[in-house]
DNA sequence: CTTCGTAGTTTGTGATCACAAAATTTTCAA
DNA sequence: TTGAAAATTTTGTGATCACAAACTACGAAG
């Protein structure tokens, strides 16, 4: 009577979730070309399990399979930037309000967790931290929706702005940096779906602002 | 002086085409298991440029790998069903609205025809070609838009309904549908942008709520 | 010093193989 | 006839190989 059929592979999941953090934390660098033998070099397993990645990717977007077949993270540009803060904006408050119902005390001390937690590498610089809580705090808040298209339509978006994203904090440094966290959280105790809805769009209209704002100005038009 | 620089293969290509299409025009079936050495035996090639076109496809939702390996076309569910509604009336009219601009008379009279077609196909009881129709109408519109972004989310989105929509046509017949191709086409002309919007957003509700209606009445919650 | 061609290397692609897990069919006893 | 166990087939996974295209480095000619 075993209930729980245990994933038949490991592998390739495992090299998806690595190179997954990897991306939404900005460890690849826009433009950078990434090649099968060297990831798979470097996580350690043949280049058979990279390849189905590396189409997952492509497939979402996350990486660019060029026509010469060459894989890289792609570049950011300022139509491209444009729109997918115009995407973030349509889905993820969305998102928020079909979550709020399901937000109870423990995910609302989870949340306050990871934002004490964000401020702290923030405090320390420490941007590859910040950005892996500032993911996992917008998506605690999505998760919850249990949404099985909204969900991963944003996380392909993630997916696209992050590694540039880094980019633009390499460059300015992450200490300007200011977030609608604590109201979103206020808003998830109030129970008020305006006011989380206000509060993500808020976030996201700031951040992306500010990687426009700093980031674009010496980017291909 | 080749600035051309022809697709380095063409056999994964032409595999993702073909499976695209079979999908979009409901080809495969929901529940139905799909295999890797089946559907390479059926397009004449080895199994190894279709398990990457199937691990694309199931990046974007399109095909599920279950937690045993097996490949599937996705069963609709009425939550999935009501996310799906939902995400299309976000992207869709947006994505329309942001083409407008771009949608000369070619693209009008291009829209004529093909609605035309499509109105022949339903009245021959042609399904499979009444949904690549439809499908080609839509996307003539959203494909001017020239969108990075929203394009491929929406891509996505269709091509999981489709399969499930298939079915349900196969069970009530496509006699009884209604779009609202004709006031879009009239928006183009008259570069109506709000008329736009609600033309697709009433043939997407209007369509979904016919599928909703007839097909989600038997179905697991 | 620049430019162009050539040799060597790296890279993605498609094919094939071995293996284990899962599904299917067959077999045989109750 | 029925039901369970065993044998067979099918299936996905990871690995390796051969090949052609693309890139890189280097050197010779101008």
């Amino acid at each position: 009577m075993s209930a729980d059929p245990r994933p038949r592979t490991s592998t390739r999941l495992q090299v998806e979730q690595a190179v997954r953090t990897a991306l939404l934390t900005g460890r690849f660098i826009p433009g950078k070309a990434v090649t099968l033998r060297g990831l798979a070099k470097d996580l350690g397993v043949s280049p058979m399990p990279v390849r189905e990645v590396i189409q997952r990717l492509a497939a979402e977007n996350a990486l660019e399979i060029r026509l010469n077949g060459r894989v890289q993270v792609p570049e950011m540009t300022a139509p491209r930037f444009s729109e997918i803060l115009k995407a973030r904006l349509l889905l993820e408050p969305e998102l928020a309000e079909m979550a709020l119902p399901k937000l109870g005390k423990t995910e609302a001390s989870r949340l306050k967790e990871l934002d004490d937690a964000l401020d702290a590498s923030l405090g320390s610089g420490d941007t590859e931290g910040y950005m892996f809580l500032n993911h996992a705090f917008h998506f605690e808040i999505y998760k919850a929706a249990r949404s099985q298209i909204l969900l991963p339509l944003t996380e392909s978006l993630w997916l696209q702005f992050a590694p540039y994203m880094r980019t633009v904090y390499g460059r300015v440094g992450t200490s300007s940096l200011v977030d609608w966290h604590k109201e979103a959280i206020k808003a998830v105790h109030d129970r008020d779906a305006g006011a989380l809805r206000g509060a993500i769009a808020a976030d996201i209209t700031e951040g992306m602002g500010m990687l426009g704002r700093r980031g674009l100005e010496a980017i291909n038009p």
